[in-house]
RNA sequence: GGUCCGGUGGCAGAGUGGUGAUGCAGAGGACUGCAAAUCCUCGAAUGCCGGUUCGAUUCCGGCCCGGACCUCCA
């Protein structure tokens, strides 16, 4: 078995992934702020992670992958208050839209999906705790973490405190100490959610959210935390320094894993640009298996331009390799070692792909093996599990289209090629591509519509 | 301004101190009534300048360019 190897932010380099426990590998991923559609970008983290958490299960007997739900926040609020709707009705559904999309790109659901607002009681734990040692102060009916009370401020992010006091771009609330002091915890008004504490009514900041959640479900220390590179400072930065000093002697997360951004046009898909598809934009665009291999074809570090283009030839790739997967039906395999080697090097996708590409050669060529070696390969990356026939047929109206295949055979029996080629070009045009095999008969599969 | 990451063929995108994967697109050919698919063949890249080295795309330094982060963000 191949020994995996990740990209460890905290070290900035490649380790050797040795888990705490070998019997059982503990992950936390941070998941979403529930208060509109996710988009495209915000696809990438939660894919890459789920291709992470697959490797994860295939290589070690037991895998707990923890992914929050953010349910309680200030843009939450606004859009509550904007719309009219409840807060619970729109954390509910923005959570439930945030499921779908998730099962349309083949992420599996992780193991435990907690709720921020369903763990205060581990927050105020924490703040205490961070209180008490003297890493916490309340003022202003807020409570706030002490950057300067932790020595290693700044490690994960590389940069010192006096760095990011040059760039401070916000005003300094009066009540902090120091001006990179954050918050734990703020007065909610009554109208607003809040929760009883010894601070008085209020609510969690946001990074002490996650600290609470994986220290639930995963231990003072863990394996591997994950999230967007755009999170790294200030949300993981502060989630470990709260985390260390609240619990002396423990280690948090020993790996951190970053991904990269999608970009789009060269500048990063976010919210707040207002540059980005939804993910159901874009499942509009394309099949859904197509938008996840695009999201697969950069490894995840690095950045990823979005782009039709990149959509489009990723529909194509899987043509391919479910054309192939027709030729030769496959049978149970084992991962093939290529794909296995490849992810363990740092979820390297693209070396993935390429040995995907080249057992799908020998699939066309009629080598069941590699067809199943294909299959296999590609369920590690939660590719390739669907039916060629519904890949390629699903969809279409087949009595009607099989109908006109029989028109098209008679008038080409009849050398009516105008004729044929006439029906041909009509479906055509409707994204239905007819293929003509040696024995005579014609088979069909859907293809993108061509903009006019 | 500070910190960090990156610049590979037309595009996307890996790897590597010693003849630069893979995919898409393109060219030629086989097959086809014509296509499509498939197969065969082919052309095409390491931002710039130095340094180390027998040899640098890879390591080091400088420069240029792009992006991210600097307390909203996957």
């Amino acid at each position: 078995m191949p020994s995996l190897v990740l990209h460890n932010t905290l070290t900035r380099r490649r380790e050797a992934f040795v888990p705490l426990d070998p019997q059982h590998v503990r992950l936390y991923v941070c998941g979403p702020t529930v208060y509109d559609l996710a988009h495209i970008g915000n696809a990438r983290g939660m894919t890459v992670f789920d291709v992470l958490a697959r490797l994860l299960r295939h290589l070690f007997p037991r895998v707990t992958y923890v992914r929050n739900i953010t349910d309680v926040d200030d843009k939450i609020n606004a859009r509550a208050a904007e719309s009219g709707e409840g807060i619970d009705a729109v954390t509910a559904r923005t959570a439930a839209q945030f499921h779908a999309d998730m099962a349309a790109l083949g992420n599996l659901p992780p193991d435990i999906e907690p709720r921020a607002t369903e763990h205060i009681a581990g927050m105020v734990t924490l703040i205490e705790r961070l209180i008490a040692g003297g890493h916490a102060y309340a003022a202003d009916g807020h409570v706030l973490f002490a950057v300067a009370s932790f020595g290693q401020y700044g490690a994960l992010s590389g940069r010192s405190p006096d760095e990011l006091l040059a760039g401070a771009r916000v005003e300094v609330a009066p009540y902090k100490r120091d001006p990179g002091d954050f918050v734990l915890w703020k007065p909610s008004p009554p109208d607003l959610p809040g929760w009883d504490s010894p601070w008085g009514r209020g609510r969690p900041g946001w990074h002490i959210e996650c600290s609470a959640m994986a220290r639930q479900y995963l231990g003072d220390t863990f394996d591997i935390h994950g999230g967007g590179g755009d999170l790294l400072f200030p949300h993981h930065e502060n989630e470990r320094a709260q985390s260390l000093c609240a619990l002396p002697g423990s280690g948090f997360a020993r790996v951190w894993l970053h991904n990269g951004m999608l970009n789009l046009n060269g500048e990063k898909m976010s919210k707040s640009l207002g540059n980005f598809f939804t993910i159901r934009d874009v499942l509009s665009r394309a099949p859904a298996e197509a938008v996840r291999l695009m999201l697969l074809k950069s490894q995840y570090r690095g950045t990823l331009e979005f782009s039709d283009a990149g959509l489009a030839e990723a529909r194509g790739e899987l043509d391919r390799f479910y054309r192939a997967l027709a030729r030769a039906p496959a049978g149970k395999a084992p991962v093939p070692e290529a794909v296995l080697d490849a992810l363990c090097d740092d979820l390297n996708t693209p070396l993935a792909l390429a040995a995907l590409h080249a057992l799908a050669d020998d699939a066309m060529a009629g080598d069941r093996a590699a067809a199943a070696e294909l299959q296999a390969g590609g369920a590690l990356l939660g590719l390739l599990q669907a039916d060629s026939a519904a890949w390629f047929q699903g969809g279409g109206d087949a009595a009607a289209i099989e109908a006109a295949i029989a028109e098209r055979i008679a008038a080409r029996r009849a050398r009516d090629f105008a004729r044929a080629d006439a029906i041909r070009a009509e479906w055509l045009a409707q994204g239905v591509a007819f293929e003509d095999r040696p024995d005579g008969t014609t088979d069909w599969r859907r293809v993108a519509t061509q903009p006019a």
